[in-house]
Formats: structure tokens, sequence, C-alpha cells
RNA sequence: GCGGGUGUGGUGAAAUUGGUAGACACGCUAGACUUAGGAUCUAGUGCUUCACGGCUUGGGGGUUCGAGUCCCUCCACCCGCACCA
């Protein structure tokens, strides 16, 4: 009987669900570790190959850190709330809590069927009322407290309240959106309203009017991280910012420790810096400019005090507040006009047209502090409102944007720079003369701040992130609004604050939520609801907290069990989620530690991001004649006449082609080195191609090779795909070349090169010959035909249903079984690096388990094992590879487990080693990473009752692996230049004798003299000569 | 523009602190035994040379007895951020 994994791979689920075999509880007995895989949002489609292989490595994880008596907890859940499931709901009617529900039980099964060691009774869904109950109970806690600045955590309203009874803002030290000042008396003299007001300023979760990123397509604000390049991150739609009435976290309050907290954490020093630029910590200076003839003064932030002599022109955001009131008569008409176009701009137009210097002169100045002069102030969109002031001091000779603006309206640019010797010294500056770096900075805060008019400010990057989504199919607010208007919490009593069922999902029109037209819902005796919901990393940013107790019902996880799993130990996912998960789940620990609910302030202790594992697209650009010649033109410059001539010419591998055809195919190649090449090219040139008339059309070709066998059919089908059907795909193959001549003429069939898969037996193709002559198809194919030509190539590219490259691992396991599945996927390279997917190497993983399980068993399904004696060598074998997987697994280097243990393998299967006392380990060790053939090798080959699941990790013995005999190179001059094997014994002066004694190494000492002889103990043996 | 990462055979990739570059696999070549469902086994396989040897970790330079690894410099690709004052 061979490896069949199909015969027991399944039995051995049933039975590991049956036992309750991964279901976990506290036990104080043991250390606990938590292993936690960043939940998935359940899409339509199910899993791709590139899910699991962060899921895999923390299942490896896991059951190695069980073996080894760790208590591990180890959990997945569903991030079930979230656009797509809405806009999916919006296109077909399906409820977002159907699909939903549907999609988190397909993820299931395909979950369990990777064999992941996942306690299932600890599942938490984010959509599930039990759940979002705690999601709305922290958001009441953090709209209910402020952070104290002073104190570094988070206080209840309640003391604020207290502080300005007593005190008005004196002494305050709460973070706050904008710096208040009143007196106690002022305080209890505003009305309710007023106060609600001012405490809004300084609560952690508050609703305020700003500008956000507004998306008209979605129908919603979207958060600074959802927003990329200018475009929704979901969907690619227009962004615009605009002010609005949301609900926001004060995240910033939180910025210097979510920046200090990274120094601890076992995190990649890439994604630390990831969070450290968007949390963008700089050191400066405040500095105040009065307005001449006014009450005013423009405030602005600058990193760079000491240019303050430099300083020739203000400039102000578009936005900003000042404006309107020092804005003269006669500038007031351009100053309007430019504020209409700003606000008229998207965010990518905004972006793409960066270097362009716009802006309006005000009509008004201010006075520079120091030399007194007047200094114009302009407002202009390269002044951003929510950052530092949203105003700046304009110093041309220090900042290439002011140069820019300075020289497009002719202002005036002072030298205040020299640069000497690397350094750059300040000059034309009084005081500051001669100073450099941080001395001249440090010097001008001191003399700003000694005169009054500045003092040294830390600014960030971070803002306030936005927690309100105008849509349906996310947490309600635990909100109403009563009669004055004012917010109310729910009481915690009263939680969940259920999402009403609803058919209707469509975003109402002025940015208002689909809840609000929920009339019924919306109106209650207390007042109106708040018909926002909150966003997609609400649920997600506390739920490994849930998992330590995901059923009860009195808090969002219960004292003991904080206090038991504490944090997660490791955690494994995309760096996707480098900026906004991540700093988002960050905030949230801190600030129930703040309340003290959680016993830690960092959640994650250690992070691993697993490499994407990408697709591969195939596309072909069609294009007609004319265009295939412009391009051929473009690329093969002054070679047109070779392009045209029927000469043959010798290819690449002395293969004979046509010229015309030699010199388009290898020109097309060599030209373009890479498919990003040809994506630049025609991205580029795409415009200029299609003004003149030219289709251009992408379209991918897998489609065509999986359903269609003939290069007939397929040269017939792309001449028939028109831009409103494009051709699509879904798997993967390398390119193709055809021409009309080559299908008509099968001569010619060794030029035509296409994938095995798509060929139907009759129709098989000399594919070695084709092979013979390949150029380098994998990089670009050139396609012609009667109707036009095409270009083919493929790219590498994330996995994703839009780019129809997606794999599904289900095939695979169907294939080659679950375990073969998660040795390859881990057997791919470094866990972190982004690879394709290819299946090319598959056969070798199945090869290896094969090979392992024959150890036990033979074809004829007798078991082999025996009670012999282990012999050195076979002992030695073991142990090397206990020590290799052990180590390697620590380092999550998993790619070379799977090495150490096929050596092991293919040693013991030369040794012709059955041994029971070799092979009962090995199965233990290959448990984590193939658990099902290791459990059937562990109760049905080796006999065991209990399962491999719950035994101890092998551990490796020392004395098996000592060597007597050490193999050295001998090197001369570094080179080695023989091998010799020595006694372990040996001392340095022995071992030097015996090298230069060496008969191989003569003819390299020969007449040479010894000048110093180097010997690395264990190592090498280097003579060096002369 | 700024920040980070990567670059090793035909391919995926190995290589604690500088110490035998290419482990382990895929692919390929030859042979064996067979022939059915992806076979298995043996040998070979970085390039080059008839050979001794020479060359080889993106290119160039340096430190060292010895460099994939350290330093300088240039190049290519990938990722993140981006009028951040």
């Amino acid at each position: 009987m061979s490896y069949r994994p199909e015969e027991f791979e399944k039995k051995w689920r049933e039975y590991w669900e049956e036992k309750h075999i991964y279901q976990v509880e506290r036990d104080e007995a043991k250390p606990k570790f938590y292993c936690l895989d960043m939940f998935p949002y359940p899409s339509g489609k199910g899993l791709h190959v590139g899910h699991p292989l962060g899921y895999i490595a923390s299942d490896i994880y896991s059951r190695y850190k069980r073996m080894q008596g760790y208590n591990v907890l180890h959990p997945m859940g569903f991030d079930a709330f979230g656009l797509p499931a809405e806009q999916y709901a919006i296109q077909t009617g399906v409820h977002p809590a159907d699909s939903t529900q549907a999609n988190a039980k397909r993820y299931r099964e395909q979950l369990k069927q990777l064999g992941l060691s996942y306690d299932w009774s600890r599942e938490v869904k984010t959509c599930d009322p039990n759940y979002y109950r705690w999601t709305q109970w922290i958001f009441s806690q953090l709209y209910q407290h402020y952070y104290d600045k002073e104190k570094a955590n988070a206080q209840p309203i309640a003391e604020l309240i207290a502080h300005f009874e007593t005190k008005g803002t004196e002494g305050l030290q709460a973070a706050g959106t904008e710096a208040l000042e009143f007196k106690p008396a002022e305080w209890k003299a505003r009305s309710k309203v007023e106060q609600a007001n001012i405490l809004m300023n300084y609560r952690l979760a508050y609703r305020s009017e700003s500008y956000v990123n507004w998306c008209e397509e979605l129908g919603t604000v979207l958060a600074n991280d959802e927003v990329k390049d200018g475009v929704s991150e979901r969907g690619g739609f227009p962004v615009v910012k605009k002010p609005m009435m949301q609900w926001s976290l004060r995240t910033t309050a939180y910025a210097e420790r979510l920046l200090g907290g990274l120094e601890d954490l076992e995190w990649s020093d890439a994604l630390k810096l990831m969070q450290e630029n968007w949390i963008g910590k700089s050191r400066g200076a405040l500095i105040h400019f009065p307005v001449k003839g006014m009450e005013h003064q423009v405030s602005v932030f600058t990193t760079r005090p000491d240019t303050i002599f430099g300083v020739s022109f203000m400039v102000l955001a578009p936005e900003h507040d000042l404006i309107q009131e020092i804005t003269t008569l006669e500038q007031k008409e351009s100053v309007e006009s430019y504020i209409k176009y700003v606000s008229s701009r998207s965010e990518r137009e905004r972006m793409s047209e960066m270097q362009d210097m716009s802006g309006a002169f005000t009509g008004a100045f201010v006075q520079h502090p120091l030399t007194g002069q007047d200094i114009p102030i302009y407002i202009s969109e390269y002044v951003l409102k929510d950052y530092g002031t949203g105003a700046i001091m304009a110093v041309p000779d220090g900042d290439d944007r002011d140069r820019r603006f300075a020289e497009k309206y002719n202002l005036p640019i002072p030298i205040i720079q020299e640069e000497k010797q690397d350094d750059i010294y300040i000059i034309n500056s009084e005081f500051l003369d001669g100073l450099t770096g941080d001395k001249a900075v440090d010097r001008a805060i001191e003399v700003i701040s000694k005169k009054g008019f500045g003092e040294a400010q830390i600014n960030f990057k971070l803002r306030d992130a936005n927690f309100s989504r105008q849509r349906y199919w996310g947490e309600p607010f635990p909100i109403y609004y009563d009669d004055e208007g004012i917010p109310q919490l729910i009481q915690d009593n009263e939680l969940p604050v259920r999402l009403p069922g609803t058919d209707d999902f469509k975003p109402s029109s002025e940015g208002k939520s689909p809840l609000s037209k929920v009339k019924e819902w919306v109106i209650t005796d207390r007042g109106r609801r708040e018909t926002d919901t909150m966003p997609g990393f609400a649920g997600s940013s506390w739920y490994y907290f849930r998992y330590m107790d995901p059923h009860n019902s009195s808090a969002f996880a219960g004292e003991d069990a904080l206090q038991y799993w504490k944090d997660v130990d490791l955690y494994i996912g995309g760096a996707e989620h480098a900026v906004g998960h991540l700093l988002y789940a960050r905030m949230w620990c801190k600030f129930l530690y703040d309340i003290g609910l959680s016993p830690v302030d960092e959640p994650f202790k250690k992070l691993v991001n697993q490499g994407m594992i990408q697709g591969r697209s195939s596309f072909v650009y069609r294009a007609n004649e004319k265009f295939a010649e412009a391009f051929l033109k473009k690329l093969l410059k002054e070679n047109l006449s070779s392009y045209e001539s029927d000469v043959l010419i010798e290819g690449a591998n002395g293969k004979t082609f046509s010229a015309d055809f030699a010199c388009r195919f290898s020109k097309v190649v060599i030209e373009l080195k890479s498919m990003s090449d040809l994506e630049r090219y025609l991205e580029t040139h795409r415009r200029d191609f299609e003004s003149a008339g030219y289709i251009f059309l992408p379209i991918s070709i897998e489609e065509l090779f999986s359903n269609y066998h003939t290069p007939e059919v397929i040269i017939n089908k792309i001449e028939s795909a028109t831009e409103s059907a494009p051709l699509v795909t879904s798997c993967c193959n390398t390119g193709l070349f055809i021409s009309r001549d080559m299908v008509k003429d099968r001569s010619h069939v060794s030029e035509l090169h296409v994938d095995v898969s798509m060929v139907s037996e009759k129709d098989k193709l000399d594919l070695k010959a084709f092979e013979a002559s390949r150029v380098d198809l994998d990089k670009v194919v050139y396609l012609t035909n009667a109707q036009g030509e095409y270009l083919c190539g493929h790219q590498v590219e994330k996995m994703s249903k839009s780019k129809f490259n997606v794999v599904n691992p289900d095939d695979v396991v169907e294939q080659y079984g679950t375990d073969c599945f998660r040795l390859y996927e881990m057997f791919l390279g470094p866990l972190d690096q982004a690879k394709p997917w290819d299946t090319q190497n598959i056969g070798g993983v199945s090869k290896f388990l094969r090979k392992f399980y024959h150890l036990y068993w033979s074809e004829d399904g007798d078991v082999l094992l025996t009670k012999e004696e282990p012999t050195k060598e076979e002992l030695k074998v073991l142990h090397q590879c206990i020590k290799k997987v052990h180590e390697d697994i620590e380092r999550m280097g998993f790619n070379t487990c799977i090495s150490a243990m096929m050596i092991a393998v293919n040693e013991l299967k030369k040794l012709n080693c059955h041994k029971r006392d070799i092979l009962e380990p090995m199965a233990c060790l290959i448990a984590p990473f193939a658990p099902h053939m290791a459990e059937e090798l562990w109760q049905v080959a080796l006999g065991h009752p209990d399962s491999v699941v719950i035994q101890a990790f092998p551990d490796w013995v020392e004395k098996y692996l000592v060597e007597d005999e050490i193999d050295y190179p001998l090197c001369i001059n570094g080179k080695k230049r023989a091998e010799a094997s020595f006694s372990k014994e040996l001392s340095r002066e022995e071992l030097i004798e015996k090298a230069i004694t060496h008969e191989d190494l003569q003819k390299w000492l020969d007449g040479k003299n010894v000048v110093k002889t180097i010997v690395v103990p264990n190592k090498m043996i280097n003579v060096v000569v002369k």
C-alpha cells in the first residue's frame, strides 16, 4: 500500500475534532503561549493560496509549542463587518448578514481542511451582537475619558469637569483639539450645549467638524490609511477633502507612547519604521508672527527655526481660519476664486500636479519679529490644513517648495545658508551666524522663546482617526442625540445597540448613512440615534482580547483570563496592516491598560509578516497593425530594414528564423527586460497611440488556454475579443508565440509554444524542439496574425480576484493532500519573502512525504518497524535533524526545517533503517508540519493509543553529534586545494604539520615559503605562501 | 524626492559570529527496470577548458591569510511614505 493521504487525512481531522484536542483552557500549571493569526475578512470567493501561508506557519509554531508543554491559545475568527459585503448587497440584494454568514462558513471549512489546530470553540465574529456589544462598550469608555498629558494616561471625564469647576483651564494638561481658555466662573456660566462642546474638545472618542476624506462613490468617509495614492483603497474611487461633522478617535494623544512603545517589540525593523514614519515625530518651534495692523497673529510650526532670517513670505493653507479676516478688499476676489479652485480639486489631481505652484496673495502682511520687516501673506494648496498649524513661514533659501513659490511670484530669496566642507552654516542671521545643524536650531529656539514670540514644539504627522462611516454594515454607535442635539451615551446595560434589519443599503445622497432611512430605529423616546456606523478597524482593534474569554457576557474578557493570557506572544499576518490595524490595536490596548482593564500596554510582543504569495497574470496587448508597427519602430529604431526583410538569419541558439521573426522577437525581448518595462512603455505611450485611433486592449490569455485547445481557436478567440468583452482568465502558464502562417503550416510547430496543460493529447506539440529555440518566453512574447499583432507576457503581481490570477488551495489539496500542501507552502522559501505561486516544485515535496511514509510501511502495507538498537550513524542522523529542526522552527525558518528532514529521510533510507528508536522521534518531529501523516504513523504504524499532537517534541542529545574525525579543507592562500580528514584530538601544530606534508598540497608548496598558517578549529586549515 | 528591502546556477533557494559558495528541491542529461494513472532506482549537472587549471554570489573599487557576508561607490528591481514645513 503506498502513501495515500486521501485515505487517512480526513479520518484524523475528524478524530481531532471529536477529541476536542485543540480546545484549550486556562491551566496555571503550564506556561501560556498565545499564537495569533490576523483574522480574515470573509470575502466572496473563499481562500486563495496566499492566505494559508501565514496560517500554516503559525500552526506549525503552535503545534511545536504545544509539544513543548506550553498551553497554547491558537484561535481563529472573522473580521466580518465591512464595505465589500455591503457593496455586494447593493449589487445583488443579498443581505450582508447572509453573505457574511455563508462566506464565513466556507472559510471555516477550508481552514479546517488545512488541518490547522485552531480552538474553534473560541471563534469570534465582529458582526455578532455578543461581540460588538463590547466594541460599543469600549467606544463608550473612550467617550468617557480624556488624555492627561502630564500623567501620560487616560482619565475619566468627571475629573476634567471637576478641574473646570475649580480651576477652569488653568494648569490643564488634557490633549485637546483646540487650545481653550476659560475661568471656573465662565465654565459654570456656559449652557449645557456649550459645556458639552467643550468636553468634546477633550474626549478620546469625539465628534467634531473636520476635514475628512470623502469618497463619493462609496458614499462614505475614509480614514487616512484607507486612502492610497489619493483614491480609496477599496475600489480605487476618487477622494476629496471635505469638512464634515464626524466622530474621531484621539489617536494623536497616544502618539508619543505609540512611538516609544515600539522599541521593545520584536517586530521587524521595516515595520517599526513604517509606524515611526506614520507617527512622524518632528522637533522644532512654534513661532508667532503678528499681522500688521491687526490683533491677529500667524502661528507656524517649523523644524528649522534657525532659518528665521530667511523668511520672505508666509503661506496659509487655503482652508485656514484666518484668511477671511485678514484678506484685503482688493485681494478678496482672487483669494476667493483660488479657494474655490482648490476645493474643486480631488486628492488625485492635487497629487499628480505636485510640482506646479499655485496660490494667491491676501494683501495682508506680518511683521518679522526680529527684523521688523513687512512680510506678505499668501495662501497656497502646498500648505496642508491639518499638519502643524496649517501655516508656514516660507524660507526660499532653505526649502525647495518655498523657492519654487518665490520664483513663481517674484518674491525675494534672502541667502542665509552657506555650504562649507559638507556642513551648512547659517549666514546673514545676526546671532545665528556660523552655527550649524542642531546648534543653530537650539540657539534660535532659545532666543525666540526669550523674546516671547515662540517656543520649542514637538509635532506629529499622525492625525486623529476618523471613526464614522456612512454605511450600513458596521457597528452602530451607542449614541443618541437629545432635544438640544447633545450626544448622549446609551447605558452599558442596554448594549448592544443592535444593527436594525433593512433591505435598503444604498447610501442616501447628502452623505447620510443608510441607517438614517430606518425611521423606526432612528427615532427613540430619548432622541434620534446616531446613524453612522463604526469603521472596519473598530472590531479588529480588540479581538485578540475576546479570544481569551469569548463567551463572557459580563465583560469584554474576564480578569482571570486577561491575567493568564496577557498578550499575544506571536502574531502573524500581512504587512498591509502595518499602519492601520496594528496602530489602532496598539492604541486601544494602551487605553484599556490606562483604565486598568488590560494587564499589558502592548498587545503583540512579536510580530511576523508573511510575504505575499503573488499570482502570475498573463496579458495580451492587442494592437492593430499600425500600432504594432509604431511600437516596433520605437523599439527597433534603426533596425527597420531587417524588420521587413525575408532573409533568414541565425537566432539565439543557432536556429534560423526569418529576419522578420528574429528581429521582432529578440529585440522585443532584449529591449524590454521585464514586464514592468513593457507596462511602463505602454502606459507612457498609450495615450499617444489611442489618440491616433489605435486600438489598445489588454486581455488576459489564460482562459483561452484552459478552455480551448487548438491554436486556431485561440487566434479566433483573440480576434473576436472586443473592448466590451475582454477575455479573462484564471490559471498559470507561460507565454506563446503564434502567427497565422505557423498555425496553417504544422512544420512551424516547433515555434509554437503552448503550455502542455492546455493541449489535448493528440494535439501535443513538439515542445522539446521549441524549448531548444526558446529565447526567453517568460519575459515577453510577440504575437502576430492577419488581423493584428499582440504582445503577450506575464507579470507577477498581487494575487487577487480582480486580476484573474487566483489559485485556489482546494485544488492543490485535493490533488496532493493537505500535508503536502502545508509542506509545500513552507518549502517555497522564507516566510517573510514575497514569492510567486508556482507548483513546479510540489512533486519533490510529495515524493519526500512518500519516502518518509515508506520508512514505516512497505509498498505492500507491511509494517517494517524493528526493535533493533540503532547504530551510532543512525543516531547521528536523527539528532542532527532534531537539532536543526529545533533551531530553525525557533527562527521561523520552516523551509530549511523541511530540507533538514529531507536529508534525514534520504540518509535513513540509504541506511535501510526501520528502527523504532529512530522513527518514533521522527514522527514527532514532522508532526507540526504534516500532522495527518504523523498521526497515522504514530497511532497506526507505531501503535500508540494516544495522539501525536500531545507528545513531547524530541530533544537532541549532544553526544550523538560529536565527530571523531573532521573533514578539513586545506587551503593555500585562502583557496581550497585539497581535503583531508583529521582526528578531532589533533593539536594546532599537528594539524599544520599534517597539512603541509599532505601530498595533494605539495605542488602548491613547491618552491614557496610558508609565511603564515591559520587553523580554525573544526573548520579549516589555511597555509599562506609566498 | 525621502525611508526601507532585495539582487547567489536553467528555476525555487541554502550558507549563526568573515572560514569548503550553491545544502535541499525542481528541471535537465545518460543509464537501469519497467510501463500505466504525477513512477522508481543509479550516475551526472554553476560557467569554462581535451586536461592541469581558470572564472563565479548585480557592476566597479577597498580591508583581510581568507569576503555572498565588512567598508566605499554605481546599477536594477520591489515595498512603504510623499508638497509633513
